[in-house]
DNA sequence: ACACGGCCTGACCGATCGGTTAATATAATA
DNA sequence: TATTATATTAACCGATCGGTCAGGCCGTGT
């Protein structure tokens, strides 16, 4: 049987204009988060009418979970190969910090897409979650070589401390531009803050990595 | 001449309802970020008319700029002291940080306000840029005495991430709980999370402050 | 030729939005 | 008591919200 144009099924989206309104969802989505776009707005950036993004998408809430998703996917597929890497600890959590920042700089959207409904009591929050939680995993398990399961040296506040310095440069690039006078996303700027990071990188590992393994304060 | 109550003018506010519409707006606004409130949810919260909202505050964006501006003040008070003290300079950095978690401890929505805002496009970003300056210009004074001013370890890319790092633990307390099903906001952790940020603080310093002050690889 | 199903639209729906207005209740002043 | 300034409200405004609906267009299979 010949494969033919169907009706939507997630399968097939040669559609032109479904991939226009998700598209411009997605950048609305990031400037103005999900209370500050209405559906007519999405419409009017596709340049369809504003019916055909029901048509596409049952409500508003399942375009935006659908942008999400999106944006999940993508950033699975980027950190997929540096998540799964064996061997020297550095060199592992380096090639992640890399694969991550690379996709964050791709997609300099996505951290403030995921930033600001975290903080609103966002009804897609487990979903969030849920998307979080393997690169928890990734990290917490990287650290967890050499740092304790608890207390204030635990690997989770590691690297809850790395995710969020890391993060945080990008989520506040609007106001540090006008803070330090500078282009925060620029590309001098970007290379430079990645130096930063692995030169701290190094050193919290340089601090933490005796011989045994073994944590200061835990003998 | 006696002093009477006058219309509202910044001064004298000793009415009730002002109050209660300021104290609601922030709670909501905290919640659910401006676009996601309605001066209607607030009048409602505040048990009063929503016409008495605009009587106040000319209109939303005036309002939530005045959410934005008391907690600015009472940040400047709870920070004033701490930023202005002398001394060993990691005595001036823990204390400015045990000053600063105390504060967002206390008011723990206002990192969520601010990060939204920022990370949307707000009308009130000018604004936040402006209160955020002080803040900057003392995490970089600080850091100033042996960190280089430009390059990757620069005391600006150092205070952006100790910032950073510092608050993004509260930013995504909420799936940082289901992520590692903890309770983040709980007593203990907090405690447990402020000795964190001082360790990482002293590996710092014992990491950068060299006898002559100098920062490694800058010879 | 005709029917069918996916694509797309304009018109419409009730609800809610931010904001205004006119009128009233209240309390201080004279 | 009469006057005046402030505090408060119900009713209303046009615009926009998320969402629905009936129907037209168009390529394909029969």
């Amino acid at each position: 049987m010949k494969t033919k144009i169907k009706k939507h099924d997630n399968k097939n989206k040669s559609n032109d204009s479904y991939e226009k309104i998700l598209s411009s969802a997605e950048e609305l989505f990031i400037e103005r988060g999900f209370d500050g776009v209405s559906i007519n707005d999405v419409a009017v950036h596709a340049g369809v009418a504003k019916a055909l993004v029901f048509y596409y998408f049952k409500n508003k809430q399942i375009l935006f979970d659908t942008v999400l998703e999106d944006y999940y996917k993508a950033q699975s597929l980027a950190l997929m190969s540096a998540i799964s890497a064996k061997g020297d600890i550095r060199t592992i959590i380096h090639n992640g910090v890399d694969a991550y920042l690379d996709f964050v700089e791709r997609n300099p959207g996505y951290p403030k897409l995921i930033q600001r409904e975290v903080c609103s009591g966002s009804k897609s929050l487990e979903k969030i979650a849920a998307y979080m939680t393997p690169l928890y995993a990734w990290g917490t398990n990287a650290f967890g070589e050499f740092l304790p399961d608890s207390g204030p040296a635990s690997k989770q506040h590691f690297f809850t401390s790395f995710f969020g310095m890391a993060i945080n440069y990008y989520t506040y690039s609007p106001i540090l531009g006008s803070i330090f006078n500078t282009d925060p996303m620029g590309k001098e700027a970007l290379a430079e803050r990645r130096q930063h990071i692995h030169l701290i990188v190094d050193s919290m590992l340089d601090g933490y990595i005796t011989e045994n393994n073994q944590a200061p304060g835990q003998e």
